[in-house]
DNA sequence: TCTTGACTTAGAATTATTCTAATGTTAGAT
DNA sequence: ATCTAACATTAGAATAATTCTAAGTCAAGA
């Protein structure tokens, strides 16, 4: 779903298209790369210098409770957002904390609506380990160290 | 595998086995709640009044190190902890906050050690809803509201 | 224009986690 | 048995993430 298409459901759900919040969903629009609260935070107060920490956690949790964005909780301590909502993994790199959209088919939970006679309303797939990137860099360290 | 089993491997391991660390294992071993650090620490607080946060985080982070526990960042903002380190769904109910153990078969990343270039070290696959319980509350409450 | 309600703001408060410096414990050397 | 060095634990401070609060701003409708 673009942005206009979101954009356009908020309003007419009757929320209040703010400056604020057609910012915060514009970030995560442009920027898939499943942005923590403070990156959010001090990108967007380059453009808007007064917005406040309340405002970016009050909004994501609005968009999030419209369904228009999802978050992730991979990581120890804090959130990190996707624009992206249909369900999807995540991979998170130890090494260097980026978190990598990776495509797996044939989920055996997709489309389930209960399980063990609880209600599905969200998955949250998860997988942690070592980018490829950061497994170059180690193997070219190595390379490094042998011949030395 | 049972407390004995994973008491001996740190102890192999050269791991000094302090009364503390003897505890949180044993803690987790016979709790199965997935409980929170919070929990932990004031369970424990029970039996040894003074043993200190710190020493739960060290612990925990240690335990894990070792891979004789897992760590289940399911919430936002905080962590449980888990004996069981076998991968397994859980499932988190946003009305009480319970953490449930599902059992879900055929994984297509069961047993896989790549992805994308990736190096995949752990799976978290989580699921976030109401839970059973919590569905049969509700359902009394409108059957009492309907009554009234 | 005035009022009302919703939104945003700055900063305080709270919560979760990590850090620090002092103290306690233990195993091996003597 | 005692000493010592390395490691573990402790209380509390520091930091980080999030939520709360009270005051100010804005916009739509009377």
């Amino acid at each position: 779903m673009d942005l206009k298409e979101k954009l356009a459901e908020l309003n007419e759900k009757g929320c209040s298209l703010t400056i604020q919040r057609h910012a915060i969903l514009e970030y995560l629009y442009e920027n898939r790369t499943h942005p923590t609260v403070e990156k959010i935070y001090y990108s967007l107060k380059e453009k808007f210098s007064t917005i406040s920490r309340a405002t970016v956690y009050n909004t994501l949790e609005l968009l999030k409770n419209y369904g228009l964005i999802q978050e992730i909780t991979i990581e120890k301590g804090k959130s990190r957002f996707d624009y992206e909502v249909k369900t999807h993994h995540h991979f998170l790199c130890h090494r260097c904390n980026r978190v990598y959209d990776v495509n797996v088919e044939g989920c055996p939970l997709a489309g389930k609506k209960m399980i063990n006679g609880h209600k599905i309303e969200e998955l949250r797939p998860y997988i942690i380990g070592i980018c490829s990137k950061c497994l170059q860099k180690k193997k070219s360290n190595d390379n490094f160290v042998m011949m030395n």
